[in-house]
DNA sequence: GAATGTGAATTGGTTTTACCACTCGATGGG
DNA sequence: CCCATCGAGTGGTAAAACCAATTCACATTC
């Protein structure tokens, strides 16, 4: 029968009130809190969590269902559903569907990226390893390689600002960068048509790389501010190109 | 029979790939990106768009239950389901879960306060308006008043900061303040037994409000950093004390 | 006539049951 | 020894029925 022998909690639960979907979310909250749970685990199946919760195996659904759109959980079909694993990250889809329904814009993006990205570069700065200053020169070669290519470019870039968050050895700053990024990256892979000044960019990098591996905070700050503000004025230009197509 | 008529689309939906309850999000995100669902209207009911898009109803559930986890959506028992109104916010929730899967410290969540909340309040200063200032202001002197109840100051605590953040008119940056400022006050609320030296702290408070009334930025970001810096502190102390207690 | 209570219709929430689709490991044949 | 095959177990989907909360029109009452 290969039973899994993860009884999750000796008693049936002392069912607590309020909506069951809600019930579910928190007896796994509890579990992941009082350590019982960890990253790669694997939960009971469903029908098994039904019977010992006491609650319907749709409503388990439900309350699985909610936990797998914050992320937590990870449903493999045929397999089972499992505590997240890897890095930790927030959900650049919920940001996405913000900013279309409050309408928000590119310029409060590229805002919001300076205030966390030119101090993240100031703490990478002060704290990178050897491994992170060479996962951020790698991605800098890289950009040279790719010069050419927009489309490889623009990942490039990306990676090249998450080293630099993973750097600031601060996971939550690094999320927040990462769910910012990944909007924008989103929005930008489909319009980004023609190279613009890639070469001024790219050594732009180069020069925020140079600061963070010297160890220099001030100087990091600086440069990535520099950086930004510079792509975001390359990015308004940009955006008046594809206007201009549209009307013509 | 009251019909609200809210055909969603006319199309049967050309049935696109992928797992069911995706293609229920991606239905109502287009809708909300094609402008046709704005925050407070009323989505069709379940049934009905089961019967719209060709889908079972658990399916449609399934969907649902995906957005209002992202706070996208709000479902209320009898009444409907409705597109979330309000200011825009990112699920706390969220971030706390993951702090706890990942073992997120305190000292950590400090740290990015800071990196945000010095520069929001820089922006603060440069663009407040009178009524922004309004808020702010009345915000220290309900901390004036309740200097004697730990519980109410923390309220206005985080009143007066989530106040701030507003008034940098930057909806995202405000939404990343209100992410971080939440979930340190689910902790802190418990824990917060001893009144320490708030009567320093709101005077803290209150520079910082009159360096965003003058319009200084400079001022702000460093009363703002200051700020931070001590309550950082306070809180490592609180954090040693209760540690004694518990081990009385 | 206005305020109020009542009940039917509508809506989301829950349960039950059944079946489908995918995964993975055991089993057996090559 | 390796690989194909099969089956048990898993999440995914579907249908039907009922529960519970809300809403609003309508009748009742003051």
């Amino acid at each position: 029968m290969l039973k899994t022998k993860t009884t999750i909690s000796s008693e049936p639960v002392i069912s607590r009130n309020g909506p069951t979907a809600e019930q579910v979310v928190e007896q796994i909250r509890a579990l992941i809190s009082s350590g019982q749970l960890h990253p790669g685990d694997r939960l009971p199946a469903e029908r098994e969590l039904a019977k010992q919760l006491g609650i319907s195996r749709p409503s388990i659904r439900a309350g699985l269902r909610m936990l797998v759109a914050h992320g937590v959980l990870r449903a493999k079909h045929g397999s089972g559903t499992y505590i997240a694993d890897g890095p930790p990250s927030l959900d650049s889809e919920q940001l996405s569907l913000l900013a279309e329904l409050h309408g928000l814009t590119f310029d409060q993006m590229f805002e919001a990226r300076r205030v966390l990205e030119v101090q993240v570069a100031g703490l990478a700065a002060e704290r990178a390893t050897a491994e992170n200053l060479a996962t951020i020169a790698e991605e800098v070669t890289e950009m040279y390689a790719t010069l050419d290519n927009p489309q490889q470019y623009l990942i490039h870039d990306i990676r090249f600002h998450r080293a630099i968050a993973a750097a600031s050895a601060n996971p939550i700053l690094a999320t927040l960068v990462e769910m910012v990024s990944a909007v924008m990256y989103d929005r930008r892979r489909d319009t980004i048509g023609r190279a613009h000044d890639f070469k001024e960019s790219v050594e732009m990098h180069q020069r925020i790389y140079r600061a963070i591996r010297s160890h220099k905070p001030g100087e990091a700050r600086a440069a990535m501010h520099e950086h930004l503000e510079l792509a975001h004025k390359a990015y308004r230009t940009e955006e008046g190109e594809t206007e201009k197509k549209k009307r013509k």
